[in-house]
DNA sequence: ATTGTAATGTTATATTATAACTATTAACGC
DNA sequence: GCGTTAATAGTTATAATATAACATTACAAT
């Protein structure tokens, strides 16, 4: 790894961690852009890649977009939480939930390598109680 | 709903049907246009978004394709089984799941809308006991 | 028949992602 | 140091996925 491919991924990671929303890939190019007026899709690309594969971002598969991983400690597998009104994304661990998923799947035969679990709704500080207020 | 657009959900039904791997919206758009040569992207899409809403098709968030619902009865939230290996999606209920996932959730304030669960892996016919055969 | 509404068709373009190639840098043996 | 090679990064182009925006048609209600 060089060290401009190091300098992306940091810059990628604290953009992320500023905020509690996804970023598109494309928003992110935007934003280095600003600072590395000629980087070009693949770069931005390639940094997502390595973070992704040392577990310090996630994908929202279902929004094209990613997030900084919450925890420092368990680069485990979490549930992303995905609030419809404000946008916010905000990951817990539910290792009961994975344990039980892959219990029932391993009897049926299938041999789980990642699971993706990503949950619309409407998160605490949008909720009715709120709305109510 | 004109005729048109349910005769395009019913094709495109048709061929997720036949067909255990899941479909991309172009795959479907260049079997469509085999008989009905001047379609365009929004008919796919249209049709798509349709099936989806009623249940009758499953989106795989994570390869931007395109699954028949495997139940007949429960249009219910289901776990999606990805082979990264023979490419067949298996669809599989596990209502004990997702009722300790929507408690866990509660609990934290969180009201969940829609649940993905996708997981990758290795199924049963492509698995280590079948390679060892 | 006329008008209003919903469905469909059409064009164009936005968004997301990667292939393929070139250039640079780093690491190593000599 | 110098050349060789392998890894990394840059660049160009384009592929793949998805939707906006507007035009047209169908068709029911009056």
């Amino acid at each position: 790894m060089g060290k401009r491919g190091k300098q992306m991924q940091t810059e990628i990671l604290s953009i992320l961690r500023d905020s509690k929303s996804p970023h598109s890939a494309y928003t992110l190019l935007d934003r280095l852009q600003e600072t590395y007026p000629k980087i070009a899709p693949p770069t931005v690309y390639r940094a997502l890649a390595a973070l992704g594969e040392r577990g310090q971002i996630h994908r929202l598969e279902s929004l094209n977009a990613y997030v900084a991983c919450q925890s420092e400690a368990h680069h485990q597998t979490s549930v992303l939480l995905i609030c419809e009104d404000c946008g916010v994304v905000e990951e817990t661990f539910e290792p009961d939930i994975f344990s039980r998923l892959s219990a029932a799947l391993r009897k049926s035969g299938f041999s789980a390598q990642r699971h993706i679990i990503e949950v619309n709704g409407i998160c605490a500080s949008c909720g009715p109680a709120q709305a109510a207020v």
